[in-house]
DNA sequence: AATCTTGTGCTACTTTTACAGCACAATGCT
DNA sequence: AGCATTGTGCTGTAAAAGTAGCACAAGATT
């Protein structure tokens, strides 16, 4: 789970909604504790929190004062369809030698501009 | 092009990189005056030169003092493969409503985690 | 040559974000 | 009941990013 070196709660945030939402994390699975996951990223517990707090408010995870953090039952896994073609793309990508900055780029750019539109 | 509305040069400059990339802006085609880009994100001008700055040191546009800001040869467009990969990616999600914030943590989770690893 | 356009580079100010460090409340565990 | 764990909520401080406004230099345009 811990590969990249995240800064920002923001980054923090999406890196468990990644994993969340790719099955990597699984129902009722437990999250590190807050403080932890302030080590483990090199960042202050307020920001690892407000990670969290993102988290809950989206219903991702389910928080319980002195029980820990654990992921919402239902919230993990999205179809499987979406998984396998975020797969396929990530494949293609690296293959190709283009930039998980680059693909997240050009994924905004179709976004809303596929289905509807057929350019050529 | 102008849909989103970006608040931060790192937004701007994803924008720009992901129209570049994707072939909605071709080859050698002029962007937007820096100063144009400004008002259009409704940012100051510096943080649009910033992300004009960004896309320059990575290749992807030309910029001459006078002239205005052009796509750089050759920097548009990536394999036609991780385009149409993008473009099933972003069907899937919004078929099964998925947004594109997850689709994108989806996407950087499964990124070198695909070809090399199986689980299951 | 004169003028307009455009990218760039300032300065000073404001806002946002993260930091450190601690205290508290809720809860599980023994 | 007593204690450790864990999320939360403070305080004040520091760093990063954005803002507004202007001035300048390099070219293009006429």
């Amino acid at each position: 789970m811990t590969g990249t070196t995240p800064s920002s709660a923001d980054e923090i945030d999406a890196l468990f909604r990644g994993a969340i939402r790719s099955g990597q994390l699984g129902d009722g699975e437990r999250l590190p504790t807050v403080r932890q996951t302030a080590r483990d990223f090199c960042v202050a517990q307020a920001t690892a929190a407000k990670a969290y707090k993102s988290l809950e408010r989206d219903g991702l995870i389910v928080t319980r004062t002195a029980a820990g953090t654990r992921v919402a039952p239902g919230a993990s896994r999205a179809p499987q369809s979406v998984i396998e073609h975020a797969r396929a793309l990530a494949e293609a990508s690296e293959e190709e030698l283009i930039t998980l900055g680059d693909t997240i780029a050009i994924l905004r750019a179709v976004w809303r501009t596929d289905a509807t539109q057929m350019p050529t």
